[in-house]
DNA sequence: GTCCTTTAGTTCGATGAACAGACCAAACCA
DNA sequence: TGGTTTGGTCTGTTCATCGAACTAAAGGAC
């Protein structure tokens, strides 16, 4: 909760949810994390974040209890259960943009594993639940331009696989 | 889109939405129009932001068509269509951001009106719908804290009414 | 119409955050 | 044991935010 960042005064839990993910770039780097990023390096690569904030960041989420800092030589970052339950909001904001810039053409979609495929509301066509992402496949969708980035961090990300896996890099 | 506040090289629906929600300030200004505000003034009263801070973010909504200035004299602004449909995103922020600071006492409660309460997934307990928030009454939670202010507008949030519906001040 | 108050901003100087790039130390690898 | 990769820190510059003062237009009372 560095220095304006937060909204003391503000009695509400949209107010509480932005003073702990509401800085620049917080959001992508947990959207990083669902993907299977784990990395340091891996997230300045697809990021383009200076080395600086992405340092602060991680620790602030980790201050947080959003991410654990894993292993004793070079740290995996992975997300808690807690940064978990933020799925279902961060699918949304994700189709909600999506659908703005560039309508009917998906950046990216995502499926219940072996069922059917996540609609506008975040639920299985199929079954009609809302899946826990460890049982969702993301792969990259109609709207994607691959012309955009081609680090290898972005190259693994355009295979399909699982959400909350490690990354093959 | 100022300076700073987008992301160019992500190709992804959050960074997308990112660029139009995701400066200080703008997602609770949002907010506070699906609660019902919609003038400069109440807008400064409620939110303690800086003038020229809430000039400039009600301008750069305006120009990404989430909001619309309405009528001649002193505008009123209103959220349009797009905006709206950022709404289940914002429930689910709203939610997580209680849960995660005051367990199972919620600041504000959302209800279907003449049906049941909104409950962790946004859905109608009791008739399994996503009601449009024009069909939704908000409440204060028993998490709120009305010490936090008293200023007029608050003082008119604490009332139950429906979203969207102009305040009555 | 004329004065007065409220509303909706703009402007300004000071402070704090983000940026790119250089630097550094620990981990890992042959 | 020496070199490379990884995971950072440090620094000077640029940009955003802040509070406070200022201004112009709108609306109300008479």
């Amino acid at each position: 909760m560095a220095l304006g960042t937060d909204y003391p005064r503000q009695d509400c839990g949209i107010a509480r949810s932005l003073e702990l993910i509401g800085e620049r770039w917080t959001l992508l780097i947990l959207r990083d994390c669902f993907l299977g990023v784990r990395r340091f390096t891996d997230f300045q690569t697809h990021l383009d974040v200076s080395r600086g904030v992405l340092a602060s960041r991680l620790d602030a989420l980790v201050a947080e209890g959003l991410l654990e800092r894993v292993g004793d030589g070079h740290p995996s970052y992975e997300l808690t259960e807690d940064a978990i339950g933020l799925w279902p909001a961060l699918l949304l904001l994700a189709q909600w943009g999506d659908e703005r810039t560039s309508p009917g053409r998906p950046r990216r979609t995502f499926h219940h594993v072996g069922c059917g495929t996540l609609g506008r509301d975040g639920r299985c066509t199929t079954c009609d639940t809302a899946p826990h992402p460890r049982d969702v496949e993301t792969r990259r969708g109609p709207g994607a331009d691959p012309t955009l980035r081609d680090d290898a961090v972005s190259r693994a990300l355009r295979v399909p696989h699982r959400l909350l896996e490690p990354l093959q890099t």
